[in-house]
DNA sequence: TTTTCGATGATCAAGAATGATATCGCCCTG
DNA sequence: CAGGGCGATATCATTCTTGATCATCGAAAA
C-alpha cells in the first residue's frame, strides 16, 4: 500500500476526488510528522503508538574504512503496534 | 497526540467538521491496518515503512509458571522511519 | 518521465527487543 | 464518564536491531 491507495481510500468514502483525497492523507501525515519533530508521543488505540527515543550510544562501523566510529547523540522513533492491529494479524490466514 | 488532535488538523485544512474530520481520519487507520491484515507492506516516502514479518522463533518465557514455554508461529509489524521523518528529527532540539 | 527514497547487504560489538502472562496507574475514546 | 488499552515492570534465553557508510536497483511520488 502506498500514499496513493490511502487517497483512493478516503475517495471512496467522501465526496472529495483523488487530488483532494491526497492533500487530506498528506495533511494526516503531516500532523504525525509534526508532533513527532516535538518529540510527542502519538498514541492511536488500536492502531499502535509512536515515541521519540534516544538513539543507542558508544560505537557503530563505518564499514569503508573498516574503523569504529563514535555515535553522535540522536534521536529515534519507535512504533509499538496496538492491541487491534496485533489481534487482526494474529486472526489472518497464515503467509 | 492523539486521533483526535490528528481530526483536529484536518478540520482545520477542510471544511468539514470534528465529526467527519474524526471518520476521516479512522478511514486512513482502516486503510492501513486492513494492509497490514493482508499481510501487505505499506510505504509512505518519507514517513516510513510498515512490514509484517515473522515472529522470532525459540522460547519464551511463562513467568507465573517460571517456565519457558515454545512460542507459536506468529507475525508481527515492524516500523520503518523514513528519510525526511529521521531528518526532521535530526534538526529538532536536543530534548 | 525523472528524482530520489527505500530495501538489502556488507561489518562488528553492544544493547535492545522479543516472546510468554499478569498487575496497576494512567489515559484514550466512544 | 466508564471501559479497557497502554506502558512499565517482572524473568530468561535468544533473536534481532542498532549505529555508522555506501552501492545497487526497484518503485514511490512529484
Amino acid at each position: 500500500m502506498i500514499k496513493n491507495d490511502i487517497a483512493l481510500a478516503i475517495e471512496k468514502k467522501t465526496e472529495y476526488n483523488r487530488a483532494r483525497s491526497l492533500s487530506i492523507v498528506e495533511g494526516v501525515l503531516e500532523a504525525l510528522k509534526s508532533a513527532l519533530t516535538n518529540k510527542e508521543k502519538v498514541e492511536i488505540r488500536g492502531f499502535g503508538s509512536f515515541k521519540v527515543v534516544p538513539k543507542k550510544t558508544g560505537f557503530g562501523r563505518d564499514i569503508r574504512r573498516q574503523k569504529q566510529i563514535r555515535i553522535e547523540k540522536g534521536q529515534r522513533i519507535k512504533f509499538r503496534p496496538g492491541q487491534e492491529l496485533k489481534t487482526l494479524l494474529s486472526k489472518a490466514k497464515p503467509s
